[in-house]
DNA sequence: ACCTGAACACCGTTCAAGT
DNA sequence: ACCTGAACACCGTTCAAGT
């Protein structure tokens, strides 16, 4: 409600960024544009220059909050789901991150947008992306002290679920679900990172004791 | 050598997708303009429109490109790796996806380009896609036959095989690798896709037949 | 310190005109 | 049938000038 006129002199910055989430959500990455972004927030083409050097440090800032966001969510699902063991909780890891992506398709889209894919020029959002990487990497190595997640690399491991995880999220998120529901296919993903595709592992998904534990 | 020639009468549109790959490789997506593109096709900027109606339509052609030549690549392994069984021509499969998005970035990018995600306007482009889709659903359910991958709607279990390896894919052509080599990433991607995380799966691999099969 | 307005080079798209 | 050149509205970026 008063929130206009407190933009026009005051925190630009955020209502820049917020302006530029309402055009991506409405219109798609490619319609984002520094000007309209600045016409939507109400001041000149030429404001968002003190607040972002070009296009790039806005999309950068951008990604920087989806990670923020998405670090921010899997928290809270931890705190709110109280998972059992390193094994549920690293599941609930992965559903977080694409429940995440489903709800806000835009920020996933900038997060992984090309233009900030070289993140050593944005050393924040290479910190925030990093703290999500670092979650996934400790909870690999704590699943694997307690035998829940097999012995190995886990640089490696954490790429695997990383890579099923973000590429079911991104694949929903570009519309790739055909003729199965949804919740399906999240479900499928998250359990063939567990139990793989071969038929031995539903064998040893049912057991409640570890086999080859350290 | 003639070719040069041959482009300003002759077939503009395939030397307009040439260009346009090269401008890719170069520079990036964001750096695909049209007009730049008829420039380095020694053609007027209007040119382009007798074959591509606009800009969508020509990420649209690239696109189709792309999905044909994994399509391609993914058949010439099979035909030179001669894998034993369906399990070993799965793996292979995925293998040949990952190994073309890093021989052919540009192509990757643009085949998942959020301006021609809704494939529905471009039918070539979608029969394309669903060709690549259709060797994938085809390969799990000859293997499902085979006892080598466990029981369960095909469809979801492609779903999670797809988004092991393009989510592989698109992080490793994005420089998210950290620290490990990347044949050592793929390969965890890979196996995981097959083991899954959890321990008893490193067992099971190691027995010769099956347990769960049909 | 923060924002404006004019300016410049670039882009996508259209369209009458050329061959 | 295929391509050109001028035109229009838009964009990113820069910069002197305003408050």
């Amino acid at each position: 409600m008063t929130r206009k006129k407190a933009y026009h002199h005051g925190n630009l910055r955020q209502a820049l960024i917020d302006a530029a989430f309402e055009l991506i959500e409405e219109r798609g990455v490619p319609a984002l544009t520094l000007r309209e972004v600045a016409r939507r927030a109400g001041v000149s083409h030429a404001a968002p220059k003190r607040h972002f050097a070009d296009r790039s440090a806005l999309v950068a800032a951008l990604a920087e909050h989806g990670f923020r966001g998405l670090a921010a969510h899997v928290e809270s699902v931890r705190a709110s789901r109280q998972p059992r063991d390193s094994a549920e909780r690293l599941r609930a890891l992965g559903v977080a991150y694409i429940e995440y992506a489903i709800a806000h398709p835009a920020h996933l889209r900038v997060m992984f947008s090309p233009e900030v894919a070289d993140k050593t020029r944005y050393p924040e959002l290479q910190r925030a992306a990093d703290a999500v990487h670092d979650m996934l990497h400790g909870g690999i190595e704590k699943a694997q002290r307690e035998g829940l997640v097999r012995r190995g690399d886990p640089n490696a491991l954490a790429f695997a679920a990383w890579s099923m995880v973000h590429g079911c999220a991104t694949l929903l998120i570009d519309g790739q679900a055909r003729r199965t529901p949804v919740r399906t296919l999240i479900e499928s993903a998250v359990r063939t990172l567990h139990d793989g595709l071969e038929p031995g592992a539903a064998v040893s998904a049912a057991r409640t004791g570890r086999r080859a534990g350290r």
